[in-house]
Parts: C-alpha cells; sequence; structure tokens
DNA sequence: AAGTAAACGAGACGGTACGTCCTGTCTTCTT
DNA sequence: AAGAAGACAGGACGTACCGTCTCGTTTACTT
C-alpha cells in the first residue's frame, strides 16, 4: 500500500546466484583443511561477481553465517515421545549427531569465529543460536505443563547446558559428540528437571 | 652426545620484551572494538621488533592464546567448603564473574575465535581448557568420595555443562554471566548429581 | 517512399538523450579534477539508461571522443585575409584561444588520453584530427597557389608543427596557449614559407 | 651533518627489486595489445610483492613514467656539425628514429596517456619533457651565439615545434616519423631561423 | 681487550585477501 | 523497438596483514 510509487525497476536479483553462493559457501567450510574461506574463492567457485556478494550481504562474515544457519538447523524433528527423558534423548541426538559429523563441525567452528570478528555475522549468529534455543524451550516447556519439571526450574539455563555442552566440544575439540554424550546429557537434565519436584524422579 | 661443550653463547633472551609482548597482546585481545589484533600492532605496542615474536612463537595465535592463557586461569581459588554445593557455588561465582567482565570475555571471545584458524592457538586452547577442566573434576572428584555424587556419574560431562554455558554464553553473548547465573548453575548441578544417590538410585 | 516492407518499428531513437548524453560528456571531461569519466556517472548525469550509450556507441571513449569532437572544431572559422601571415595569424590565434581556455584544454587532455586506451577513441581521433588538419592545409594550399609558398614546401609539416604545438603544450602544460603564441607561430612559419621562394620575404 | 642521529635502520631497499620492476614496466608499456599495464601484472612479471611497488612509487602512472623517462632520453647524442643545420639533423634522426620504433612509441603513448590521469605521471612527464627540451634549446642557443639565428627568435617555440611535431605524430598516428621527416624539419627549421638574419630580415 | 654469537628494533620483502570501483552485457518493466 | 533502472560476470585498484629476510646495534660469553 505504501510503495505504490516505485514498485520496482531493473534487473532483478538473480535467485540462482544466492543459491549458488550460499551452497558454494557450505562447502568451502566445511572443508576442514584449515584454509579460511576467501571472498575470491568463493566467488570463482560460484561463478559470480564479487561484487554480486557484497551487494546483497554486507560483509564476508555475514554470508558465512547465513549459509551455515540455513544448513545447520534443518532436519532436526521436534519429537513427542510423551515424556521429558524421551523427547530430550531424541532431539539431543538428532542434534548431537548432526553437530558431531566432521564437515558440519567445520562449518559450525569457522562459522564461529567469523562471528567473533564480524559484527554481521555477530548479529546472524546471535538470531541464529536464538533460533535454535527456543526450539528446545519449547520442548522443555511442554513438559513443565505436564508437571515434569519444577516450575522454578530455570528453562533457559537447561537450555544453554545443551548448547553450551555442544558448541564447547565442538570448538575445543577435545571430546567427541554423538548419541553416547547425548543419551547421558539427556539424561542429566532429566535429573536436573526431577529433583525439586513433589516426590522426586519417580 | 655432542652440544654438552656448547651451553650457551651470544645475547640471552630478553625477558622484558616477552613480558611486554603477553601484556600488550592482553591489551589488544580486550580491545572489542571489533578490530583484530595484527602483529604490527602488537609488536609496534610492545616497542618490540616483529621477529622478537616469531622467534619465540610460532605464530600469532599462539602469542595470543599463552596471553590469554596465564591471564584467564588466574584467580580462581579451589574451594572447600565441605558440600559440592558450596563448592560448586564458590567455583562457578569466581569463575563466571572473571569471564563476565566486559575486558575479559573479550580476550576470550578474540582467542577463541583465533583458535579456530590457526592449530598452534588450537593446541593451546585445548590445553587450557584442559588444566580448567581439571581443576573442576578434582573438586568434583572429592565430592564423588564423600558420596555426594553417584559412582557411575559423568563427571566429565558436568564439567563441560559448567564451561559449556560459560563459552556459549560469552560467545554468543545473548545472556549474561554472573553470581546470578553461577548460584543457578551450582544448584541445577548439585540436583542432577543427587539425583541418582540413595532411593533415587537405579 | 523507399522502405516500403519494413520502414520502422518501435520506438524511434530519442534524440533528447542523444544530446544529453553529448553534453554532459563535455560537461564531465572538462573537469580537470583528475576524476575519471566513468559510464556510470554519465549516464546518471544524463538521466539515461547505460544500454541507451552502449546501443549507439561502441565503447566509452567513443562517445567521449565524439563529444570533444563536436565541441572542439567549432567556432573556428577560415579567414581570409589575402596574405599568408594575415591568414595564419587570424587562424591560428581563434584556434589557440580555443584550445587554451582551461576546460576545453581538459576535454583535450581527457580526449586524446582516451584515444591511446580505446581503439574506437582512436579511430575517431584520427578522424578528427584530420578534419582540423584538412582546414589548415586548405588555407596553405591557397597560399600556395598565390606564390606565398614555395613548391617545394611540405605543407603536411607545416600543418603538423601547428598542431604539434598545440597538443604539446596542452598535454604537458609547460606553457600557455594563447594569442601572443598564435602570432609567434604565424611568423615563423610564415619565415619557413618564403625562404625558398625567389627573391625572399616580400 | 643533520641525520646524525638516525641514519638509517632496518633493512635496506632492494635495488634487483627496483630495477626489475622499472624494467618490466617498460616491456609491459612497449606492447601495443592495447591491453593497459596494471600493477598486479607489473608486480607478477617483476616477481615482486604489490606493496613494494606502492612502497616507493605514489601511483602506477608514477612507476610507468619514471620507467618511460629513464628509457626515452638515452641515446640521442648532442651533435656538433658547426652549423645549426646540420646539428639539427643529426638531432632529429637520432630523435625521431627513436620515437618512430613501433615499441617506442607505444611506451610514449601509453605513458603521456596515464600523464593525463595521474597528477604524479603528469609531474613526471612535465620534468621529462623539460629535460629533453633543455637539450634541444642548448642546441638552438649555440646556434645563435654563432650568429646563425635572429637574437629576437622564440627558442622556446622552436623547440616544441620540434617536440610538438614528435607527439602529435606518435599520438595521433597519421604519419610515420622517420628519418625524411626529421630531414625535412631540419631544413624548415634553419629556413626558419635563417629568415630575420642578414639580407633576408625587413 | 678482542673475538664471536645470538638477540634485538627497525623495516623492506613476496604473497594473499580484502572490499571498492568500473566496464560492457543482460534482464525487467514502461513508454 | 527503445528507454530507464539496475543486477550481473569479470577484473583492476590500492590497502592491510602475514611471516620471512636483511640491516646495524647491543649484550653476553669465550678466548
Amino acid at each position: 500500500m505504501s510503495d505504490r510509487q516505485r514498485p520496482h525497476t531493473g534487473r532483478r536479483r538473480n535467485e540462482a546466484a544466492r543459491r549458488a553462493i550460499l551452497d558454494v559457501a557450505v562447502d568451502l567450510l566445511a572443508r576442514d583443511d584449515g584454509a579460511p574461506v576467501t571472498i575470491d574463492t568463493l566467488a570463482a567457485a560460484a561463478g559470480v561477481g564479487k561484487q554480486t556478494i557484497y551487494r546483497w550481504w554486507p560483509s564476508k562474515g555475514a554470508v558465512l553465517l547465513e549459509a551455515m544457519a540455513e544448513r545447520a538447523g534443518a532436519d532436526i524433528p521436534v519429537p513427542d515421545t510423551g515424556t521429558l527423558r524421551g523427547d530430550l534423548e531424541a532431539f539431543l541426538t538428532a542434534t548431537f549427531r548432526g553437530a558431531g559429523r566432521r564437515l558440519t563441525a567445520s562449518v559450525l567452528r569457522n562459522a564461529m569465529a567469523e562471528a567473533q570478528r564480524d559484527p554481521h555475522a555477530r548479529e546472524h549468529m546471535r538470531t541464529f543460536a536464538e533460533s535454535r534455543r527456543r526450539v528446545l524451550s519449547g520442548l522443555l516447556e511442554r513438559a513443565r505443563d505436564r508437571g515434569e519439571i519444577a516450575a522454578g526450574a530455570d528453562l533457559a539455563l537447561m537450555v544453554d547446558q545443551v548448547y553450551g555442552v555442544l558448541w564447547y566440544r565442538v570448538l575445543v575439540g577435545h571430546e567427541p559428540l554423538g548419541e553416547a554424550q547425548a543419551t547421558e546429557l539427556a539424561r542429566a537434565l532429566s535429573d536436573q528437571a526431577a529433583a525439586r519436584l513433589g516426590g522426586g524422579g519417580r
């Protein structure tokens, strides 16, 4: 209703170029040969001029983060097993399995590094992390509504324990991320949740 | 067999230069203006030639990480209150208070970013993180020996829950790190530890 | 009448656009702030799409040269004083006065630079220079026919001395171009012309 | 006497790099394929980092001009045949033969184009042209002292007639530059010089 | 005291990547 | 069809930084 005067003029954004850039970005991020992703490489591999990247993203970090965010959140279904323990185990297993893959972990590491230097990337990372937390948060709230978590429990803290463990291990690399770790963490968190309830656990 | 004869000759390493480099490195890491720390800047600010840095450290990341590690681990006493809850609260409070300071957080963020790119820095980071985990690990083991934690509990996971939350919040910056958060996490973890004890076991 | 089959279809060339382009081109060439003339600037300033420029000219240089040529040749009348010396003085005075104007000189300098890089511009420049030389050549031939120049004299060389001095001074800028210089050169050339004649001068 | 305090410190300028840059610059300028000389190409061909060029020259044009000036002035001896006509013929023949060579002409054209855009190059060009003019000027002054040129003659103009013809033909390319042209011009100028002398005067 | 050797501040070097700018082409909608 | 708007591939620009390589100087130990 407002932009009646100038709906659009000139050539439209090339969606194929956008896709090529993001796809190539993920590929390059995944290469964990230590070689940093460069804009020249990215542009060349995507068959795109550098300006086309800078026309739509404010900085290198922003492209990289968007590419990562688009990929990293997919394919993690929100389970509904009926119990907190079951839901957590399912969700964490899928999440850790995803993040634990060597290539994905490489993407995450690169992206987090970028987010520390580039303000645009930082903003993207915050948004991405927020969206991931929200999913898990929803899962926990549902359990609280079912009475499986004490009313006073700090759900945000529980969420951060999950993603904290995930990122910490991805970034430092001292321990693997897999189903065993997911199961263990799911148990630990359900213990935490149960602690302040009426009769204790079960 | 051969170098017994010639213990040393020539000028000795200048300790003042080493200190100046590390001190300036921390200062530069602390600046959270987003400007990356460069070797030229570091050398100039320390009043030192670049070669003096590269003579003693293998890469930029190595200097930065050493500077950070030296600083970030200090001043966290290992408490002994007699109870897990008390010890955790004391340790986490001190730890979170340290990491939550704006300048320190900036150092940590920069250092972690560096560790993702530079293999030397990565190694340093791993060693540093390991040393920090070991302290908390000792605290937990003591509690387990006192019977406050179930024998089967995954202590390494508990440690990572702590440092995971810390790093996750430092790096993403969505939530502060302070005493309140430390207290809450201490309570959650002692609840978690207690869950499987006594009647709650298996 | 003649284009019976397909007289014309679609919109006809917009003469106003052509004029705007050439006019703006001269304006931009005249700015001697050193900033190079770009097609984007030219198109924007002329209120014209870039394609409209490339539809009618093969390259940037071609537009610029055409713009210059159109301007630089105008307003130089062919004098007829009856004597070589008088004709030369009149012609050179008008020519040098024109080329010596700061803005015009700037146009010429830019155009000559363009002509060294762009083959289309080069061709334009050659044509333009040729047309200017022809005028002066005609003037000299008339004088020869009157017996004021020896039959064996190299008229082309005389012409090139005029335009050579003009361009050399415009391009290098070591000396001004004005009426004084025109008068002096007119005298020099009539001396040259008279040298091989029967009785010498007059 | 003044720089006693800090004669020099740090690594010294690499003379080999300087030479390589200037030599390659001339080679590239000589290529008359129309392809403009780029700094990347120049640096790569000279086996030098771009910064090494920008450390010592303020702009691309400055390097190019310096390279040209160094080359273009060489090998033109100052003749002394005893007569103006002889001296001019010798000097112009050598000069025109040099400038008429295809590769040299290409260097000159490129350099003059650069000088129109780049203020540094412009300054260099002015200096270069000045130095060349001075040589010819000396030759003419000698002839005047010998009484071969009238006292009131505008020697600067005569010099510009020579270099004007040279540059005009090099830049526009409508006519060749060679010994025939040099001879003809030498004759024309000595005629001109003689015109106002003795009996030919007024 | 003279000799030898390493460490030092300074800073030039070859490279690589950055983000900007410009050219000439292509695409979309309007006239 | 021709036009204005503007996105596109390509490629040069000049800057910044990395890690290495001289310089001449300073500091220590060995003769």
